[in-house]
RNA sequence: GCCCUCGUAGCUCAGUGGAUAGAGCAUCCCCCUCCUAAGGGGAGGGUCGCACGUUCGAUUCGUGCCGAGGGCGCCA
């Protein structure tokens, strides 16, 4: 439609010999119904160089435009816009557009299926899951189904460190409490992990229990000694704990990757040896640095510590060369932005290789901090992990659905307030209950009217005149552009907020007119129009992995 | 000190180079003889952190300052 209104409008105004190019003409939606359907500023735009009053000029277009089949109303308003007003038959039949696409509606094949990977909450098994990995898990997996719903082949990837100084830590944590340590006693490890959780890790290794985990069977050995089994044990046991949450959130991994398997490949070998190669190293302190000031870092970064092993990002180079080497041309890293600084030593490391990786692979969606509060405070502490807030404390509170909206309705680069209380007791109140409960009405309709679905989608002769109708019809009409816009800027917020206001126009609709009406012309009308706010309503719900109830 | 993100209504947050800056919560008023009132209609509430610049037009872009959070480890 925009595309028949630019060159409607490159008609024209050519006809007015004015020298144009099409990429001028902007069409915008205004946010006012008042004010059209579509509207241009070219008129302003054209007032500098013609040296002519703006709505002369937009008088002058409007009066060269052809006859069309779109618009019965194109008027001048304010300063010089030109607003355009859709006639009748093609509301019809934007209407009956998305009744008969349904779930594929708003869906495009931008991605030409295209192989993306995205990488997403990539917890260390070092304890339960918290609300910041809650947040990445909503925002990534959103994303993933975004980009699905835009024609890409999408992997979903989770990549976890199951060696290094952390796993060490836990180890000796959960030894300590098989030990009966104290976590406030001098002998209790000092960075070591103090949660309830290491109690039940320990209790339950002591118990000499079996877990299955990533198809191995591990068997607790009991032996406080045992170090290589507690290590095992301790991380199959979180990891088992992590995935059960993640499938409690509704979350499914497609490729979980280790950090150790890239040591065990030689990968790591390989990159540093590749980057020492390209002369991007150097020795120093004992340490082998990585000149990451070639590629805009402020200072260089150790790759090789005193001490012989490998710093974090070094495993992540080869990490990400193992992406792009499986194909991954796009590939997009959610992370909390805690971890920025990995973004700069990661792409100089890529590039250190010269493997004609372009400089700005990988891209990365980073969220700010989450703040929960309660009864007006905020809590930090939850009994199990002790200094934080859990995943699951907060899907057992409020609920999956309205973990997931509350997580994911915000900015990622805004700092989260989430309200237990909103989320919970005022459920009566809550956004998601909203749009639900719009989608669950219009379902009771349709059933209670109980006719064939097939005659919402070929009516004629209803008028959409009421303001309650065509605010309705455009808001729901902007859903494929809507999906465009989140996919491109990255910002799956933008569905939950376009929930929220489609809801509202439908609530404002249901109360000002009657569906089940006499005049059958009407209620077809009537009733293709919540028919297709209710696909709409679906597909975005979709697109969060929130349900989208038939009765509440 | 340097780098990144943010600063919008009492609170939580959207949004935009243009028309009267929006929503939810909270406060106040009104609406079920009627397809689910988990709903709707209305009222009040704003120096879009501050200042300067670019522009016909800035809340939006740029610079500086102030404030919040994060990063500046041979932690991840």
């Amino acid at each position: 439609m925009k595309a028949n209104l630019t060159n409607l409008l490159y008609q024209a105004i050519q006809s007015l010999n004015i020298e144009i190019s099409q990429e001028q003409i902007i069409i915008e939606k205004p946010k006012l119904i008042e004010h059209g359907d579509f509207s241009t500023n070219i008129a302003m735009l054209l007032a500098k160089p013609l040296k002519k009053n703006p709505r002369e000029i937009a008088e002058n277009i409007i009066n060269a435009i052809t006859q069309n089949d779109f618009f019965n109303k194109i008027e001048i308003a304010g300063a010089g816009f030109i607003n355009f007003y859709l006639n009748n038959d093609v509301l019809v039949s934007l209407i009956q557009n998305i009744c008969k696409k349904k779930d594929t509606f708003g869906s495009n094949q931008q991605g030409n299926n295209q192989k993306i990977q995205i990488e997403f909450v990539s917890a260390n098994p070092t304890g339960p899951l918290h609300v910041g990995h809650g947040r990445g898990a909503a925002i990534g997996d959103c994303l993933a189904r975004l980009f699905e719903f835009s024609g890409w082949q999408v992997t979903r990837e989770f990549y976890y460190n199951d060696a290094g100084a952390q796993i060490d830590n836990l180890t000796k944590s959960v030894q300590a409490r098989c030990l009966n340590i104290a976590v406030d006693s001098d002998e209790f490890p000092i960075d070591g992990y103090r949660g309830e959780y290491i109690k039940e890790i320990a209790d339950s290794f002591m118990q000499g229990k079996t877990i299955q985990c990533d198809q191995e069977t591990i068997k607790a050995s009991m032996d406080i000694n045992d170090i290589d089994c507690i290590k095992k044990y301790s991380v199959a046991y979180l990891r088992n704990e992590q995935d059960r949450d993640l499938a409690n959130f509704k979350i499914k991994f497609d490729v979980y990757s280790l950090e150790s398997t890239f040591y065990k490949k030689n990968k790591v070998a390989e990159v540093v040896s590749l980057l020492k190669q390209n002369g991007y190293t150097y020795e120093k302190d004992e340490a082998l640095w990585l000149k990451t000031t070639s590629f805009g870092d402020d200072k260089d970064r150790v790759m090789r510590k005193s001490d012989g092993s490998f710093t974090y990002f070094v495993p992540d180079v080869a990490y990400h060369l193992d992406k792009w080497e499986r194909g991954f041309h796009r590939v997009i890293n959610e992370q909390g932005a805690d971890h920025h600084s990995t973004i700069n030593r990661v792409r100089a490391g890529l590039q250190g290789l010269k493997k004609d990786i372009p400089p700005h692979w990988p891209e990365y969606v980073l969220h700010q901090m989450i703040t929960v509060t309660k009864h007006g405070a905020e809590i930090k502490i939850s009994k199990r992990a002790g200094s934080y807030i859990t995943l699951s404390d907060l899907i057992e509170e409020v609920g999956c659905d309205a973990t997931r909206y509350f997580l994911i309705s915000r900015r990622p680069d805004s700092q989260l307030i989430f309200d237990i209380d909103l989320a919970k007791s005022q459920s009566n109140e809550n956004p998601v209950y909203y749009i639900q409960y719009a989608h669950a009405r219009i379902e009771g309709v349709l059933k209670q009217w109980g006719g064939d679905l097939v005659s919402l989608m070929t009516h004629h002769g209803y008028e959409y005149e009421s303001l309650v109708e065509k605010k309705l019809i455009k808001k729901i009409s902007e859903f494929p552009e809507l999906i465009e816009i989140a996919c491109n800027e990255l910002a799956p917020h933008q569905i939950a907020n376009f929930l929220k206001d489609c809801a509202a126009e439908l609530h404002s609709y249901y109360n000002d007119s009657k569906f089940l009406v006499e005049d059958e012309t009407e209620m077809l009308g009537r009733l293709s129009l919540i028919y297709a706010t209710q696909c709409v309503l679906k597909n975005g719900l979709n697109l969060l992995g929130i349900s989208a109830p038939a009765k509440m």
